[in-house]
DNA sequence: CACAACTTTCCTGTTT
DNA sequence: TAAACAGGAAAGTTGT
């Protein structure tokens, strides 16, 4: 809706659309989902509905297309029915999910949000991409992404026991160091672009397939969906003409600054560097 | 208003 | 060939 149609540039790169899909859009094709033991397929229905042999079914069918061994997931935790499921915590999953915890919690979460199932392929595919491309009555103002960050933030901090605010920009820290006579340090528009890009990475409810981990631990992530996350970082600055072309140009100038490392010869691949705060899973 | 921080915009050239 | 990547240069925005 935004700028379908206008032939002016494509929300999505096509070779994240082609080759570089969020894990959990792979090829259906070649996912054999094969059981219809329950007449459905467990991509055809909302996971909410799902039988324990379905959930199981997901849980497979996200090992294959992630290349994952079977050891990441523990499925003895997954002897659950789709409600069940749908109920977890972000706590829950961290108890339950193992190493794959990431990954399990965001795609269900992308799975529940959608909301759209059919039963033909084109169809849910069609309804991936208008769900990926057309966030924007869902996505809302970065208001909506802040506000969910927040409340993401309070699970995992109450999981965790972490008392390290991960976020910079909405709350300062009050302990660590002897505050300067100003709390707040120099921060135009609220939020820099590498922690709305952080922020995207770290809010799964929010985050329908735009930036993805390539490994988690090491801060290393890869742009699914350029375009539209530069659209969206447009959206925050109230420019509507930003691109990834500019957003990247931004993104170069974080290496001096070592914000961000090079990845050298992986395209939309980015790693936080030592100057980004507030990525990592236990910081501090 | 000046200034600094942080982009944003534009551009030319290179790489994948 | 189309997208990305690389940076230089300069303009724009915003908080202090």
């Amino acid at each position: 809706m935004i700028l379908e149609g206008t032939g002016r540039m494509s929300i999505n790169s096509s070779t994240s659309l082609l080759h570089e899909q969020p894990s959990w859009t792979n090829e259906y094709s070649t996912c054999n989902v094969s059981s219809s033991f329950f007449g459905t397929q467990w991509h055809e229905i909302h996971p909410q509905y799902w039988t324990k042999y379905q959930v199981w079914e997901w849980l497979q069918h996200l090992l294959d297309t992630n290349q994952l061994d079977a050891t990441c997931i523990p499925f003895q935790e997954f002897d659950i029915n789709g409600e069940h499921l749908c109920s977890m915590t972000v706590q829950d999953f961290t108890r339950a999910a193992g190493t794959a915890r990431q990954l399990l919690y965001s795609n269900l979460q992308h799975l529940k949000w959608t909301g759209k199932y059919t039963l033909t392929y084109p169809s849910v595919m069609a309804s991936w991409k208008e769900e990926n491309y057309l966030y924007d009555s869902s996505y809302g103002s970065t208001v909506d992404l802040l506000e969910s960050k927040t409340y993401c933030r309070a699970q995992i901090s109450m999981s965790t026991t972490s008392h390290q605010p991960l976020d910079s920009t909405d709350m300062k820290k009050t302990q660590d160091h002897p505050p300067k006579s100003h709390s707040k340090k120099h921060n135009p528009r609220g939020t820099h672009l590498w922690e709305f890009i952080r922020d995207i990475l770290l809010n799964p409810e929010k985050n329908p397939g735009l930036i993805k981990w390539e490994d988690r631990s090491e801060g290393i992530f890869r742009f699914l969906k350029s375009e539209a996350v530069a659209q969206l970082w447009g959206k925050k600055k109230n420019n509507s003409s930003m691109t990834y072309e500019k957003l990247s140009r931004a993104m170069r100038y974080y290496y001096k600054r070592e914000i961000l490392e090079r990845v050298d010869g992986r395209r939309l691949v980015y790693k936080f560097g030592k100057n980004a705060r507030g990525w990592r899973e236990n910081e501090n």
